[in-house]
DNA sequence: ACCTGAACACCGTTCAAGT
DNA sequence: ACCTGAACACCGTTCAAGT
């Protein structure tokens, strides 16, 4: 029987949780399923629009967030992360997704709304949020490159898994204290 | 004569600027010197490790923050962005050059002596001058690769120049906001 | 030491032709 | 409509052979 949309998606983020976004080609997605690369065209316009979708799938997990702004965008800020680090190689995925403004669903909106509905203006509100946002995905695309790293290779030193979620923790609260000086929230 | 190093990084960098990022390919820069792309092994161990050489370049343009932390940190935010919008797609250059371990220098090393010259123990230090790069870093990819959209395709009516540099501003004064209040720090 | 020429093992994408 | 087979126009990298 015939692939879908759905299957192609599907076994994308399979091997880019298994072998990284570099092996990730349509030869080796083809192969997968059973079906020559060119075949793939039949269901995806292209290989940038298919990353897309992966990218996201992959923020379809991260719940938008609800309640009093501070610790609701702390949650948010957490939440992405973790959605983050479930699959390999995401956070370039999903940064990249976004610069060619060819995902679905715009990953800021929760939170722009939620901030707007606290009583910030609208370009306050974007600025807060996308600061949140693009100091998660530096922040995790660091992590995910070291733990790529010391795929092969014995393991340098640097930081521990607990150093990188405190200096997660820092910069979200760093963010959101100045935030809440600067608009005055409570 | 014979190529060297420096050469070679500089046909680069006018490629990437020239070009863009995707069209910076080792054949191309081969015959922009005159030269075969498998003469460029002679100079350059690998295509990632050229890139991260160019990566360096740019980010030496930007000096070393000096003086008071809070207008330190905050000229050397807007340097760097400077830097980086100097050159074609140069953030997401940097942020993989970083992410891959292979620059020479590090680029948060200034702001990180400043912050501790300031009083800011280690730990802090880092997170803050890393939380100000990683935002750094996305916002102006993003601003990038807008204007690599723009190239082609009618400009779409989304921020405007002076409204992404509004963005920028309250950005970095939300994470010294936070750093003021957070580290308390003059 | 530096470079050519040619190859190797790949890419993304297209498209006639089959079913 | 969906897929094959084969091609097109590329990649990064290696390496014998020349100078």
């Amino acid at each position: 029987m015939a692939l879908n949309r759905d299957e192609v998606v599907d076994a994308a983020c399979v091997i880019l949780d298994e072998f990284g976004l570099t092996d990730l080609t349509m030869r080796r997605l083809g192969d997968a399923l059973g079906v020559r690369a060119g075949a793939l065209y039949h269901h995806v316009p292209n290989k940038q629009t298919l990353l897309a979708w992966v990218a996201d799938r992959i923020l379809a997990d991260v719940p938008s967030p609800t309640g009093p702004w501070r610790p609701a965008l702390s949650g948010w800020a957490w939440a992405l992360r973790a959605a983050l680090l479930a699959h390999r190689d995401s956070a370039d995925l999903v940064a990249s997704a976004r610069a060619m403004g060819l995902s679905e669903r715009d990953a800021v909106a929760g939170p722009v709304a939620l901030l707007e509905a606290s009583g910030l203006g609208q370009s306050d509100a974007e600025a807060l949020a996308s600061a949140v946002l693009h100091f998660v995905l530096g922040h995790v695309a660091e992590e995910q490159a070291r733990s790529d790293w010391e795929r092969f290779g014995q393991p340098d030193p640097g930081r521990s898994a607990t150093a990188t979620g405190v200096t997660f923790d820092v910069g979200v609260h760093l963010l959101l204290d100045g935030a809440g000086l600067r608009f005055s929230l409570p």
